[in-house]
RNA sequence: GGCCCGUUCGUCUAGAUGGCCCAGGACGCUAGGUUUUCAUCCUAGAAAUCAGGGGUUCGAAUCCCCUACGGGCUACCA
């Protein structure tokens, strides 16, 4: 009754992410929920999670939480699901167990689907079979009149079959020559002869419905309006078009869209989880530890992503706004999001191209954030009480230098830490007999200029270069050199403003020692 | 093997109804400039015979066909 109203009341777009618990969610199926996400709200739609735990061999502990988790912290809500309810519950298919056999009876009854005995060895031995004539096995039109089910079978002996508890499939009775139209969102019209489509199974021996049963089910009763998935489902999308049309909802079937897919970064072939760690990058939005071996797989939040920048990198993965911007806020996405232009084909992960998208983000935003974000890492570090107008002026003079936060102390650590290296290149150019004899001298002229501010600081170590007609070069890079420990950083006065006089001239003294040594 | 999908610079891609495209942008790369360093920034540049071949057309990256290559699927997994 109140699903009636809902349906009655608009035709309102509904979506949904369905992903199964299996493991950490990986990019690809990210993106994917982030598509159905962005769709849903530039139409004022819903977004609804609903776990496809159907395949209770492959269950994985943590794996639902862990995408409930991963999403959120990306920023993709939802509006109905497993963790927050709502009127088309329950959300989870092992929690709707009991209705899928009742559909799947009247398919029965309907003559679309029927009873299969066969058992899972006795398959695999026809497999292997047909194999060895260089033929593939399928069980189809052609091959159940052959088999063990309730269309070769006598009533009675199935009757009894059941009644004796005999462990059985339910397949779906594929028509024999029919073509099946799907009109895809992104690819268009596809046609496919349902003599090349196999009888798949509905309903497992363990009492649980497969995908295919459980998806079309609940896409229905959940009113469905746009199922958005990976092109890895297009081959069985036609299967499901006759699922619809076999329930007599092809009325409200939803509309297809299937994504292209997310390839590997070298080579071809789809993205897996062994590739992000193989290449680099993370593959997993959040860091995921296997609870069986303990494996660890880094995830973008811990490699120092921001979330709006996964976002835009991912949303930019086979979708573009066909304008020239590029940054785009999850608000912009979803006014700017249609799936008429996203592409047909797949896309590889740039991870320089990411880089360049969190550095934008990083510089978006304000010193305050980053310096509350650099001093957990300073702590780590061991510089515990960091002054936090010293971190906020740190991260003014080196947020245009990194991509990452975790890149702060790389660049600035000479801020906090005398160096204990220097770079051999920079003393193989610039040092010189001399070099330790002026160095000396500025350290006095250091100690004498009576302020610490960088302009008379400054002033007075040029003059003293002028006045004896040195190298400015190479006097200005050895007193780097000393001060950071290598030819880079931000300006070297106001590095020395910021550290002290005192603290600059112990440098001076330490670098002169051990680079002379 | 069978079925299906795809193919524009190294990468992501732009390219409504064919002419404005001897193909545009971004990342990366190269060079120069700024910065007495490095990074940033600025400027310039290299980079796709639009997978190949046939058509259709006055005209095709854009339409049609074929071929090649790549990918996906082919489980009582999703």
């Amino acid at each position: 009754m109140q699903k009636e109203i809902i349906r009655n009341m608009s035709n309102k777009v509904r979506v949904r992410f369905a992903p199964s618990p299996t493991g950490p969610l990986h990019i690809g199926g990210v993106r994917t929920a982030l598509y159905n996400y962005l769709f849903a709200k530039k139409h004022g739609g819903t977004m609804i999670l609903r776990i496809e735990d159907t395949d209770q061999g492959r269950f994985v502990p943590g794996a639902e939480e862990y995408i409930i988790d991963s999403l959120s912290w990306l920023g993709i809500k939802f509006d109905e699901g497993v963790h927050v309810g709502g009127p088309f519950g329950p959300y989870r298919q092992s929690d709707r167990k009991a209705m899928y056999l009742e559909y799947c009876d009247t398919l029965v009854n309907n003559n679309w689907a029927y009873f299969a005995f066969d058992s899972a060895e006795d398959l695999e031995a026809l497999r292997k079979q047909f194999e060895a004539e260089k033929k593939s096995f399928q069980y189809d039109a052609q091959t159940r009149v052959t088999l063990k089910n309730s269309l070769t079978l006598p009533k009675e002996e199935v009757e009894k079959l059941l009644a004796d508890g005999a462990p059985y499939v339910i397949r779906f009775k594929m028509p024999a020559h029919e073509e099946v139209h799907i009109n895809d969102l992104i690819r268009g019209h596809v046609v496919v002869k349902t003599e090349t489509l196999d009888d798949k199974v509905l309903f497992k021996s363990d009492g649980m419905p497969t995908y295919h049963l459980a998806n079309i089910v609940d896409d229905h009763l959940m009113e469905i309006t746009h199922v958005i998935r990976g092109e890895e489902w297009l081959p069985s999308a036609p299967l499901h078009v006759m699922l619809y049309k076999a329930f007599g909802w092809e009325d409200t079937m939803p509309q297809f869209a299937h994504l292209p897919l997310l390839l590997k970064p070298d080579g071809n072939g789809k993205l897996s989880k062994r590739d992000g760690d193989r290449l680099g990058f993370p593959v997993f939005p959040t860091q995921w530890t296997d609870p069986k071996t303990g494996e660890v797989s880094s995830g973008y939040r811990e490699s120092g992503y921001f979330p709006e920048a996964v976002i835009n990198i991912l949303a930019f993965l086979g979708w573009n706004p066909g304008t020239e911007q590029e940054i785009f806020t999850m608000e912009e996405l979803i006014q700017a999001f249609s799936i008429e232009r996203i592409s047909k084909s797949g896309a590889k992960f740039d991870l320089e191209k990411a880089k360049w998208f969190n550095q934008q983000y990083l510089r978006q935003h304000d010193n305050e954030f980053l310096a509350l974000s650099f001093e957990i890492l300073l702590e780590q570090k061991g510089i515990i009480n960091s002054d936090h107008e010293m971190v906020l002026k740190i991260i003014e003079l080196i947020k245009e230098r990194v991509s990452f936060v975790n890149e702060l102390w790389e660049q600035s650590k000479f801020f906090f830490v005398a160096p204990d290296t220097y770079d051999e290149q920079v003393i193989k150019k610039r040092w010189k007999e001399d070099t330790a004899q002026h160095l000396k001298s500025l350290a006095d002229i250091i100690n004498n200029t009576i302020t610490h501010q960088r302009e008379p600081l400054h002033d007075n170590v040029v003059q003293y270069i002028t006045d004896n007609s040195l190298n400015m070069g190479q006097i200005m890079n050895c007193l780097r050199l000393v001060i950071v420990g290598a030819g880079m950083g931000p300006d070297l006065f106001t590095i020395i403003e910021m550290i002290g006089k005192e603290e600059s001239i112990k440098r001076i003294n330490k670098g002169i020692n051990s680079i002379n040594n």
